[in-house]
DNA sequence: CTAGCCTGTTCAGCGACTGAACAATGACAT
DNA sequence: ATGTCATTGTTCAGTCGCTGAACAGGCTAG
């Protein structure tokens, strides 16, 4: 899966739900704690996620992981781009699909 | 790109073009030069392909990639195995686009 | 106060590469 | 023969996106 769109399905899952662990996260999307966090990381690194303490207390461990206004414009364009992306990869899977087709039907060297 | 997928492009590479550079590989298949050689070396490991050099002569840096008898055997294999895996992922890439669409047309926060 | 649980954080290691340098060979011109 | 050059495969340090496991800080129940 590419970076970008690992960053959606995390953008996806935050504005639905922003006061979510990190391990909920991780299990919905099917990948470690750690790889989430290094993934979360980076969305806040571009500025796109904001970690905000849970009700006001500073010392609390929990967190609320809330789009930024760039983060939900990131979101809108990511949504638009694979959308095009995977109406590619949808035709292109009709060519592959036959193709693999014609060689079950047919391998090479049978007699 | 998962290695099996990677495996299977290969084989289909050198099935149809034994005579073939490394260069030429990692450029059909858009990977560096680098990346193909730790697959093809991969390949050769599983003995699924064959590097013999060309012409007889000992001597030559040219090979022919030749796919083994449990070479041919497995690229029909992952073949039959990635149709049943593609025909699945178009399945789930309908949904997945209908998905998209509709957060396309109806952005949350919009006026 | 202590034990246990739930948080996020960190880190060594791994797989699949990239990019660049390198080395061996053959072909060609001088 | 010798020097140059293009073409080949090989190697290696470094990067990216993780995994699995350990760790540390804070809350809650007993």
């Amino acid at each position: 899966m590419s970076q970008t769109e690992q960053d959606l399905r995390v953008l996806r899952l935050l504005q639905g739900q922003p006061d979510i662990t990190q391990r909920q996260m991780a299990s919905e999307l099917g990948i470690s704690l750690g790889g989430l966090n290094y993934c979360l990381r980076a969305l806040v690194e571009k500025g796109w996620v904001k970690m905000d303490n849970f009700s006001g207390n500073p010392n609390k461990l929990k967190y609320a992981y809330l789009l930024t206004p760039n983060g939900v414009r990131a979101k809108t364009r990511l949504t638009a781009h694979f959308l095009k992306q995977k109406l590619a990869e949808y035709e292109a899977l009709k060519g592959e699909i036959e193709r693999l087709k014609t060689e079950v039907a047919q391998p090479r060297g049978s007699k």
